[in-house]
Parts: C-alpha cells; structure tokens; sequence
DNA sequence: CCATTTGGTCACATCTCGGGTACAAGAATG
DNA sequence: CATTCTTGTACCCGAGATGTGACCAAATGG
C-alpha cells in the first residue's frame, strides 16, 4: 500500500557496488525511498513484502539473473514498473527482457539525470494512461470520438494507425518491441510479420510528423522497436 | 424515464457512511436528487430500475465491486456516465475500470469541488438527450411530436429511422459500435444482424444528408460503426 | 382479406485497409 | 571502408468491411 503524501519507493536490484551506492545516493537525493539488493534472491523477497512503486533491474546478477526475476514478479501479477540496466550491446538481452515484461532499459553507462527522468515519468504513468482525451504537441487524440486533431483540425487516421498512436500515448516515453506493439495493437492471436509494424509507424509518421524521416515523436530505438516520446510531457 | 426539467438524478455506490453522505449532502445541496446503495447488488438494482442520469461508483465495495457492476450495466447498454471512486495507490486498477466503460475517476481523498465540476460537466454533456427538440445544422429533431423538420418542412422518417437518429443525436461527437446501437435502438433482446444498422444508417443518410455517399453528419467509422458530427456545435 | 408500410436479409458492388514484396537508405560491425 | 543487418518506403493486390438495390415476411389498417 502507498501511504498518501509519503515519498514513492523504489526498489534497487544491482550487484555492483559502485553503480548500486550511486543510485541509491542520486535517488534519495531526488526525494524517493530506496531500498536495495545485490542478489536476485533478496530482490525478489524485498519486491514481494514491500511493493515498492518502481524496480530497477540489473540485468546481469549473482544467483536469480534479471530475466527470471521480471518474469515472476509479472507471473505473480505483480505490475510496478521495471527498468532494466543492461552493458553496451545487450541490445538482444533488451528485448528479451521488455518482451518479458520489462518497461523500459537503460544501457550502462548512463546519465543519472535520464535516469531521474525515466523515474519520475513511470511513477506519474498511470494516471495519464486511460483519459479521455491526451494532448500532446498540438495535438489531442479523442479516444471518444476516434479522432485526431492538430490545432483542432482533423487528421484521418485508419483504424491500425488510430491503435497503434493510442498504445504508444498509453506507453509514452517506454521502448516498445515490435512484439509488445503487435500483442496490444494487431492482437496475439493475428500472425502477421513484424514489418506490419513499421509500415504501420512509417504511414503513422508521415500523418503526425513535421518531418517523417526526422521524427520527432515517434521515434525508432535501433534493434529493439520504437518509442514514443512527447517532450512537453517528459521534464 | 427522465423528466424533462427536473433536477438530475445521481446514484451513489459507496459502502463508506462517512463518504457516502458527504457525497449526498454535497449533491443534493448543489441541486441534484440523489439515491443511494451501500452494496452492489442494491447498487445494480437501482441503476436499472431508476435509470440516474450519472453514477459515482466506489470500487472497493462489499458483494459485487466497482468492476462488475460497470461492466455489468455497459453489457445491459446502459450508457450514463460513470465516476468511479478509487484509494490512492490503485492507478492500476483504474486503468481496468476505464477499460469496462467508466467515463472518468477520482482518487480519494478528493476535493468535492472536483467531483462536483466532473459531474456537471458530464451531465451537461448529456443534457441535450433529454430535450424536447434538438436541432443540428438546419434541422430539428421534434422527440415529442416525433418528427423531424428541415427549414420548417417535415422530413418523413420510419420509427427506426427517428429511433436512430434520436440515439445518434444523443450521443454527438462519439464513435459508437454496431452493438452500441442495436442495444439501444433495436432493443438488447431482438437477434438481428448487424447489418440491418448498416442498412437503417444508408437510408437515413438518404433522408437527411445532402450528398447521402459524402455523409457529412452521419460519418462511418471504420472498423467501428458511425459517429453523428455536428460541426456548428462541436468545437 | 387485401393493400401498404416497415424493416430485415440477401446479394452484389464498391471501397478501404493493410499485408507482402522488393528495393533503398541507414546503422552497426569489424 | 566494406559488409551485413536493420529500418524506411513505394507499390500492388486480396480480403474484408461497408454501401445499396431488390426482395420478402411480418405487422398494420381499412
């Protein structure tokens, strides 16, 4: 349970001394509660009894690895946000680990203040996640209506392209495989090619973006899938 | 029924006393008439029976929760606002609720005057269901004597014809589902196709659109079914 | 009992979406 | 810098969704 007003907790799993001490110090410093834990088997034990609000997840670890630790704290329905820390060319590893149910990732070595950025993002997630209506840019999605509109003018979405901007607002700021995009949006039962995905992003792109080919909303993360990112929202 | 003129009529599901007073003195107090129901069989009960004009729902509830009594009464194709009430600390759980067909929700602990402006707010928006004439473009949609008129003359329309237009009219500007529509106009025990909602939008299209295959108040939706715009109004 | 109207279904005509293919462009890798 | 893998994008076409005319059954009224 989270006690009104109190700080969010945030749960470190992180064998490395260094990179553990130094989030824990940058995040307490930010305002959170940090607990932390250098093994998997701790980690999974503090995750259940405290529910803390958002995880990060080294990926490689003593006993437990990432993976399995992802993977059954979602089994067990448990649905905080994780973000993974992964070494430069894991990229594999990623999406693994996001298809697992993972958040979002973050390559060692990283900027503490992404990272703070990351965090504050996910913990304010959920209450943006299902309205009426998002804006973003000068843009609003009514997902009343099933329009778009730019400066109040519609823009014609079909209905792929329509799902596919939702799921991303739904998730804004989140690395999403191309396999989470065609779970949420084609259905998991459909079986069409990952590359429905990206004709669906260009032709989204080329209806949403100033410049198509220099996105700058939806932008493409190399070897793992795409993200939506809307810099008003995300500082 | 709903008396045209009368004061709205708002059903409050909430086990708490304290809560559910407060929200009874407050709403009568601004002028609505207020049931309410401390369970959720009750709650259900007079949801159908009393048909309110906007429900506030608690989703933590003794017998049936939140959850089932929103989906129970959208399955039913009841369509009054929904205002769920949730503790902190379950943004997840809101996310389901608005997936059922809740229209907004509200953290507790929540100012009344939020509440009371989310709630005028919806009730305005539905407001124009129950008038007497609703006039859209350069028509007007007679709900007593039946009849529709354009420039003072009498467009003849069948029953199911006025029914639609009537139930589309009531819900200006929102994209709604084939099933939507049958539930409402056809009634939810009749068995017929969907395509007979095709086949009674085509020729009201051809009674009151000017180019009745360029729609521009009736529109389809793909994938969907159709949205009533009315530009004068919306926006 | 017949005439009329309604509205549901069927059948066919369109139209739209979006998947696949193929190739171009770009990024990573060594 | 060359190679290889990944992503962008134009094009075509089939499948499915929607529009629409025709027919018919049921209801209604005289």
């Amino acid at each position: 349970m989270t006690n009104p007003g109190s700080a969010s907790r945030i749960l470190v799993i992180e064998d490395d001394p260094a990179i553990m001490f130094g989030l824990k110090d940058n995040l307490e410093m930010a305002g959170y509660k940090v607990r932390t834990a250098i093994e998997g088997e701790l980690g999974v034990q503090l995750a259940r009894d405290e529910r803390p609000d958002l995880i990060i997840l080294d990926i490689m670890l003593p006993g437990l690895n990432g993976f399995e630790i992802c993977r059954e704290l979602r089994e067990d329905g448990f649905d905080m946000p994780i973000v993974m820390l992964t070494a430069l060319g894991q990229e594999a590893d990623v999406v693994r680990g996001l298809n697992l149910g993972a958040d979002d990732y973050l390559t060692k070595p990283f900027s503490i203040n992404v990272l703070l950025a990351r965090v504050r993002n996910f913990l304010r997630r959920y209450r943006q996640a299902e309205l009426e209506i998002v804006s973003f840019g000068s843009m609003e999605l009514n997902r009343t209506s099933k329009e778009l509109l730019r400066d109040g003018r519609v823009i014609e979405l079909t209905p792929k392209e329509f799902g596919l901007l939702d799921y991303l607002l739904q998730n804004c700021g989140r690395a999403l495989t191309r396999d989470q995009i065609l779970n949420a949006v084609w259905g998991s039962d459909l079986v069409v090619t990952q590359r429905s995905v990206d004709r669906c992003v260009t032709s989204l792109r080329s209806k949403i973006e100033e410049k198509p080919n220099q996105p700058k909303l939806l932008k493409t993360v190399q070897k793992i899938g795409y993200r939506f990112d809307d810099e008003e929202r995300s500082r």
